[in-house]
DNA sequence: CCATTGAAGTTAGCAATGCTTACATTGACA
DNA sequence: TGTCAATGTAAGCATTGCTAACTTCAATGG
């Protein structure tokens, strides 16, 4: 935290810009970032920026590839922690719409983002379909999860969560009454409602 | 179209405003839209459309509502076309998701515009919530909808379509290579092969 | 041990945008 | 027919993304 004053050159300004954006992605949302206020935030000329972010895409493409590289240490954290594999698909689709409860700005702008642009965005997702159909499937021989196509059971499990976490970003009626405390609470049940009332099981 | 050479007062310049605006969207996406551009091409002063819409988020929120009526148009259409309760709401999901892979920036600004802003799409987003329950009730005493909450019901399909959907608008991977012709398709049988497979019945 | 060189910073400025303020025009209505 | 509110215009401000031309400085090789 402490800056050891520099003169002229920063030292870490990419670094430091992408930090400062992505708290501010996070807290404010997308439009609140300028190239401009994050060089003034950094203490830094206007066009500063530009030496290491060839535009403002680039940065936001950068701020949404380490949304996803936290949103990735957070599916690994919750699914470790479980033994069966019936028991890790469900931690993992509760934390990812916990994750989107918590972080609407970030969710939205990892989404709205171009995979191409952002290529370890894209490879990062394409990781986690292979783990989930390998958790399916050893689920299956388990017996914990019924026998089906394992990549309908993955698309259909991924559509019902990814579905579910957009509708809390994007304010649904019936998950309106939202405060970001009882945003935890909900993702948590609903996940468990759907998976286990209609979906696997 | 044909304009009938206008002096100084426009006459319909709050609806030329909305409709290229709201074509411009459909095409290009929101970032392509700006007041100033919208004046040009209805041939009238930078300053003029702020005597239509009080700033920029207003003017997008009455697209955003435009595009809800359509949605709804076609959906009201879908479920005009089938006879019972059951093939009722398919179709309406099939529209839905149709509509969202057709317009995927419509549905976007839908979806980001606070309901509060506009208050006719947060009516219409209950009033069709309130339909699916009545028809999910009417599916079930006719013996098509298997006895279950019709509330969790309807929360479970609109979780799965809309996830669908904004799986589609997000480019998600798996269904990464569609061309708009085939969007069409993609959301016809995905949403039938969802339904039919794991969800209802 | 310096000269050079290239990465990383600076200043100045362009074009565009959202929006405001003060003024102009005009159709509709008393 | 006179007036006035609605709707248009002109001019301008602050901000933004981005570029070009110049400066600083640390590292590197002769």
């Amino acid at each position: 935290m402490s800056e050891p004053a520099r003169s002229y050159h920063h030292g870490h300004l990419r670094e430091a810009l992408l930090e400062t954006a992505f708290g501010l992605v996070d807290t404010q949302g997308v439009e609140a970032i300028s190239m401009r206020a994050l060089a003034r935030e950094a203490g830094v000329s206007s066009a500063a920026p530009f030496r290491h972010f060839a535009d403002k895409q680039r940065l936001l493409d950068a701020v949404a590839e380490k949304a996803a590289a936290e949103l990735e240490r957070k599916l690994d954290e919750a699914s470790a922690e479980c033994s069966d594999a019936l028991t890790q698909f469900r931690a993992m689709s509760v934390a990812y719409v916990r994750f989107a409860a918590e972080h609407p700005a970030l969710f939205d702008l990892m989404h709205s983002t171009d995979s191409v642009a952002a290529p370890f965005l894209g490879a990062v997702k394409d990781e986690r379909r292979l783990k989930l159909i390998a958790l399916i499937i050893e689920g299956q021989n388990a017996g914990l999860i019924p026998e089906a196509d394992p990549e309908l059971i993955a698309l259909t499990s991924e559509a019902l969560t990814h579905g579910l976490a957009r509708m809390i970003v994007d304010r649904h009626p019936r998950l309106r009454t939202l405060s970001s405390q009882e945003a935890r609470q909900l993702a948590l049940t609903a996940t468990h409602l759907l998976q286990s009332g209609i979906g696997l099981s």
